[in-house]
DNA sequence: GTCTATATACTGATAGAC
DNA sequence: GTCTATCAGTATATAGAC
């Protein structure tokens, strides 16, 4: 079958892709791969079911490239730190470019806290791999500050569990939160506030001093 | 239909039901409301999917049981709290009984957070009603605490926000957990330095002394 | 109480008209 | 490229034999 590009049918093309994503993502956050259904993904995207499935393939490839997209921006996020680095800047810039990400794209959040509750099947080897590396590398920086007596000698690891949960909280349980807190939704301020009050008692619960105080 | 209820009917009834609940809550945690079906329940359950359906009436009011059932036990944690406890001890045992919970009840907890993930269609009234009173009641204890200057005036309802997210993540992520920390599971010596951990971390990042430093 | 059989709706996926 | 029609499979739920 031939078929003319046109700059209108590609553009036709990259609006339903970008279309299907973003529903799909909202879809498979909320109810899980198995719980989500083409149809609903097709509804959400405007599109009728087929055409879903023409763009995509499969409900399958369509969630797998949903997980790698969301652990490419998870990727983007986790810079490299050494010895030499201060502390109080590291921890509290990994406090919050983690939170960044979970109040910019909550969907993918949640779409990867729910792969991970069903037993992260599609993300085995990326955990056990380039993420346990990860963090391992990260874990012997921050024994190493410990020993130089530059912050309490926690355990490493579970303080990135202890980040990676208090800012993921607020995609994934973001209903319970605005229930409870009465709020339509979170706002920047809020964000702001909630971000400032994980560093401040995350790094003074460590025993780092914190580089400045001006937030 | 004429039943005799002998004893041997009743054992099997309470055994039948027993395993169901159990069945039920580990595929529901697992793949959301949606994404759960009677049949997978059965098989876990050991007993035909008519069975299954004869007991519970149906998938919904399974479900709905299933989550009473969790908050029961999320209820009888909630102990009140006056300005006169002491707030280390306060929030030490809020920290020891929340981790408890996750440990005892994985799969409930799991059950629970995907149950928000989806935006809690069935947990609304509980979250915007009994929960809300209750983190308010204690929220201004808190806030309290910190006009004696007992602890520092951070913000009370972020702070549980943290003590939930942060000992709830090992259930919900106990998949990530376990593949980076390289565990098959998380034994109770791994539950008890975690909480240790929290204790530390969280108590010394608000400001409270701790009563007693023998754990 | 427990099972088989079945009703009815919906699932992911595809074939083929346009 | 986009749609309708349809496939085989599975979903929840129930009726009725035993």
């Amino acid at each position: 079958m031939t078929t003319i590009l046109t700059p209108d049918t590609t553009r036709a093309r990259l609006r339903n892709e970008q279309a299907i994503l973003e529903a799909a993502e909202q879809v498979f956050a909320c109810h899980g791969y198995r719980g989500a259904s083409v149809q609903a993904i097709a509804e959400a995207a405007g599109l009728p079911k087929s055409n879903v499935l023409y763009y995509v393939g499969s409900k399958r490839q369509l969630y797998v490239t949903l997980l790698e997209r969301m652990m490419g921006r998870w990727n983007a996020m986790l810079d490299d730190i050494s010895v030499d680095d201060d502390p109080a800047e590291v921890l509290e810039a990994f406090i919050r470019s983690k939170m960044e990400l979970t109040r910019s794209h909550p969907q993918g959040s949640r779409l990867f806290a729910a792969e991970v509750l069903q037993g992260a099947p599609f993300l085995q080897t990326y955990l056990r791999g380039e993420l346990r590396d990860w963090v391992d590398a990260r874990a012997r920086v921050f024994e190493q500050w410990a020993e130089k007596g530059l912050m309490d000698p926690v355990d490493p690891v579970w303080l990135i569990f202890l980040i990676w949960s208090s800012t993921q909280h607020y995609a994934d349980f973001e209903a319970q939160v605005l229930s409870i807190t009465d709020r339509d939704v979170l706002s920047e301020p809020d964000y702001r506030n909630i971000t400032d009050f994980l560093c401040r008692v995350i790094l003074k619960g460590c025993g780092v001093r914190r580089a400045s105080s001006e937030t």
